[in-house]
DNA sequence: CTGAAAGCGCTTACAG
DNA sequence: CTGAAAGCGCTTACAG
């Protein structure tokens, strides 16, 4: 593979003067700067990266760290990131973490000894070790979607408290009173936040979230089946199951199946997060949306100006209601028919 | 943050015992490595990668060019081959193509810049100029999924000729004639088998594949959704749809919805991929299933072998049908009723 | 077993 | 406008 004393070479300049041409230097004369291009034509020089980036202690690269790539949410954040960052000039590498801190901690060593510019991560847990001493470290770092409280740095993320009350709202007006939730890990913020503003939404209607309602989620589909069988199995199992995100709604979905019971007749179902499969499952899930591209693209352009120096805004962008058939509510696009209640 | 003159004087070593001692070279006395360790761990060294990189000529890291990652069929690549790369001490980027000549370009001129130690690579069409030259350059490549016939590349991917004709069997067996086809593009190989395939296994059954039952699609849901209403508005429209793959089943869905249309009553649908929602969309959709996962750590283990200047192994897995009941036959699970015919 | 030195491929003051 | 030279942080023959 050429290089830049190959190119040099082949000009009939110094390799200072390659590197400036290329760098669109203001001082190289226009005769040395149209040898230089033909001279990388000929050759199909491409400057190394890796070597730039030694000398100029920059990547372009940033690092993103996240729990699940096979979570329809975490793809779409992984692509609107990508997208900004390309439009910005980045790169960027993503590490699944699998909710798992170990795993978290070692994309977040391999991405500092890759020298990224930048972490954008959503933590997995408490903040594991790694990723502490990064944030110590002075590395550029953007929280998106979950964060750590007291820890400085900005965090991208959604807000869902009106969302969830709006939805608490639909419910109730349906007629449901018992209320479950599936609940992600108590040591994310969304897997705390998303109990807190349901239990606070019930309680605006004086219905309570007992214990036996709260189901212990890790965001995964396995755990959405476990927990829901366990609150059909109760004495009194809830009218609605309220998932945290949209896996552990799978998973309902499927232990609802396997006990025979239809959805919403038998038991209503909704999910934080939407996708784009729930408009076709059966039946339509009611789910609460974020926007999910314009939170990756805050969190790149938040992150590249933390790298320039610049502070780095903190954004938090609304999640909205968007209401289906999976609670009871008739499809209007099928049935024009008034809404039929689940108690009378 | 500390170098490795940093931990060598710390140590009271030369730059080079620090070296040998970290990378396990032999010949370093017990007590040089003890000293040297010591440091590291006071300092919080961490070899700078990027340095290591411009003097082994190694990054150890892969390239995976795929054409979207919003496909669950690709996220569950990405992620088999990130699992394996990673065991295999690799780290992985990943480009999103997003079915664009130009983007996977991009993806490869910038990859290769890094100076990545091989390229997986889904191609996009025909092969893009980019790509062409990489592989001529010598650049270690296995494609994957898809591939381009006439370039020396080991090729990974799925023969699905096996499984499109027990669906063509299956459809016929439920007395479906009508067959229509959505394709990918025709510069994909699994765009093009996918139709030879099925054209293939009707002619067993001495059915025909006009013109207007194939229909131009380009892996993406939007197309699915312009194919079939262009199905649905024909004066003999098909009895059932087949999807090269999953999104365009979804569009597929989408038009029939939105034609008020019921599956499989109305008309049959069936996907190439599988995806889990498959199994609780309206109605449940049978799809023809890849062994996604081993293929994407069959395509990183044969890299990892041209990488080593090993001859790196092509792989072809079969596919497997699994019906369902979006084309007319009754969910065992639901009703042990016996097969419902669309045509008597 | 150890260190001094060269060199990977760039960029960038510095001097002219 | 241009080139010689230093240096980014490592690894690795080479000599001892």
């Amino acid at each position: 593979m050429a290089s830049i004393k190959d190119v040099a070479a082949e000009a009939g300049v110094s390799v200072a003067t390659v590197s400036r041409a290329l760098n669109g230097h203001p001082s190289v004369s226009p005769a040395a700067r149209a040898r230089v291009l033909a001279a990388v034509e000929t050759l199909g020089y491409r400057p190394n990266a890796v070597a730039r980036s030694l000398r100029t202690h920059q990547t372009r690269t940033l690092g993103l760290v996240i729990s699940d790539v096979l979570n329809p949410y975490f793809a779409e954040l992984a692509r609107s990131v990508e997208e900004e960052a390309r439009a910005l000039g980045y790169s960027v590498i993503i590490g699944n973490a699998d909710e798992r801190p170990d795993l978290q901690d070692h994309h977040v060593a391999t991405l500092l000894d890759r020298r990224i510019d930048g972490l954008l991560v959503s933590p997995t847990d408490g903040g594991s070790p790694g990723m502490l001493d990064a944030v110590r470290a002075g590395t550029p770092m953007v929280f998106v979607d979950r964060w750590l409280p007291g820890v400085d740095v900005p965090v991208v993320r959604s807000d869902g408290r009106k969302a969830v009350r709006d939805l608490v709202a639909h419910l109730h007006a349906l007629g449901h009173r018992r209320l479950a939730i599936i609940a992600g890990p108590a040591a994310t913020t969304t897997g705390r936040e998303r109990v807190d503003a349901f239990r606070e939404a019930l309680g605006a209607y004086g219905l309570p979230l007992p214990d036996a309602y709260i189901g212990q989620g890790d965001f995964q589909a396995g755990s959405g089946r476990r927990v829901t069988e366990g609150f059909l199995a109760l004495p009194e199992p809830p009218e609605v199951v309220f998932a945290a995100d949209n896996l552990m709604a799978l998973g309902a979905l499927d232990a609802i199946r396997a006990r025979g019971l239809r959805v919403p007749d038998d038991i209503a179902l909704a999910a934080f997060d939407d996708i784009r499969w729930f408009v076709h499952t059966d039946p339509p899930i009611t789910a609460i949306a974020q926007s999910t591209g314009e939170l990756g693209r805050a969190a790149v352009r938040a992150l590249v100006d933390r790298i320039g120096g610049r502070p780095g805004e903190s954004v938090t962008l609304p999640a909205r209601l968007v209401p289906r058939r999976s609670c009871g509510e008739p499809d209007p696009a099928r049935s024009p028919s008034p809404v039929r209640r689940s108690t009378p």
